[in-house]
DNA sequence: ACAAATGTTCCTGG
DNA sequence: CCCAGGAACATTTG
């Protein structure tokens, strides 16, 4: 899926297509995804949804948010989870995806589908005063930007823990947003090696590792995210930073600043890709 | 046929 | 409490 720079572009694109509109039903095709497990459960889903508006569309970390009138909704796109918008012109030949799992009707005729290949995506209806309780007790971590990612609590936070600094970033508690392929890109930037415990970073290699997740957050932001597999964003766009990748995806190529071979290991159960020059064990 | 794929969460060990 | 490893969720692709 989507990590925090390709939710970004969703979100833009999401506020482009149906800020302002209002749901007139909900169709759920896979309950899982709401959180349901029964057809019940789904019936209420639907009715707390039915003729809010959407007022706005924002993100925290990879989850979106959708501001509605009286409540919110948070989207989680997992590993493929897609939005998909049909216009009331467009819906006119429309054919449901096999993928599409929740349909949302708007008033002014068109239909907001979510598209998820695996199905891992998750949705949830949120009071407007729970807001904060639902991302404090995922204990989801600072946003990487500069004025809410402050590199003293950052540097206490690793100090503690004893687990190499790559599934560290991959859990969203010290810093949100990351996901497999930037946590790469991060630490390829930082020069530090994925296997090194967090705790053993000096001050030196912590404070370069706070600016580059800021750095390649940020790039990839504006590049509209990368483009890995099916990703799109709700416009149907691809991102553009996926060329702009130096390590995930290319092992066995020569990495550009040393021309040594990109090798990929295995940890935490996830693909990891570095340069074993550029990033030393330590 | 098997492994791997943008993620999160839960469980079982030590 | 800390940490590691694996499984589950479900499907497609090489």
């Amino acid at each position: 899926m989507p990590e925090l720079p390709e939710v970004n572009s969703v979100m833009m694109g999401l506020n482009q297509l149906v800020k302002g509109k209002t749901i007139r039903d909900v169709l759920i095709d896979w309950p899982r995804i709401v959180g349901a497990e029964s057809p019940i459960e789904c019936e209420e889903f639907v009715a707390q949804l039915k003729g809010q508006t959407i007022l706005e569309i924002g993100r925290r970390g990879k989850y979106l948010i959708f501001y509605l009138s009286d409540l919110f909704l948070i989207s989680h796109l997992r590993m493929e989870g897609k939005y998909c918008y049909f216009s009331s012109e467009k819906l006119t030949n429309y054919t449901r995806n096999k993928h599409t799992h929740v349909r949302f009707i708007l008033t002014d005729g068109s239909q907001l589908d979510y598209e998820d290949v695996r199905k891992f995506g998750r949705m949830e209806i949120v009071a407007k005063n729970q807001l904060q309780e639902f991302f404090e007790q995922k204990q989801l971590g600072p946003e990487p930007i500069v004025e809410e990612f402050h590199l003293q609590e950052f540097a206490k936070k690793l100090s503690k823990i004893k687990r190499p600094i790559k599934t560290v970033l991959l859990e969203q508690k010290v810093v949100a947003g990351l996901g497999n392929i930037y946590v790469d890109e991060v630490l390829f930037r930082a020069r530090i090696h994925p296997s090194t415990f967090a705790n053993q970073l000096s001050e030196s290699e912590i404070n370069i590792l706070h600016l580059a997740i800021m750095k390649v957050i940020e790039e990839a932001v504006a590049a509209g995210g990368s483009s890995i597999r099916t990703y799109r964003n709700s416009l149907g766009e691809a991102g553009k930073f996926q060329q702009n990748l130096k390590v995930y995806g290319r092992a066995g190529q020569p990495c550009e600043l040393c021309g040594v071979t990109i090798k990929k290991i295995k940890l935490g159960q996830r693909g990891t890709h570095f340069c074993p020059n550029c990033q030393p064990i330590k």
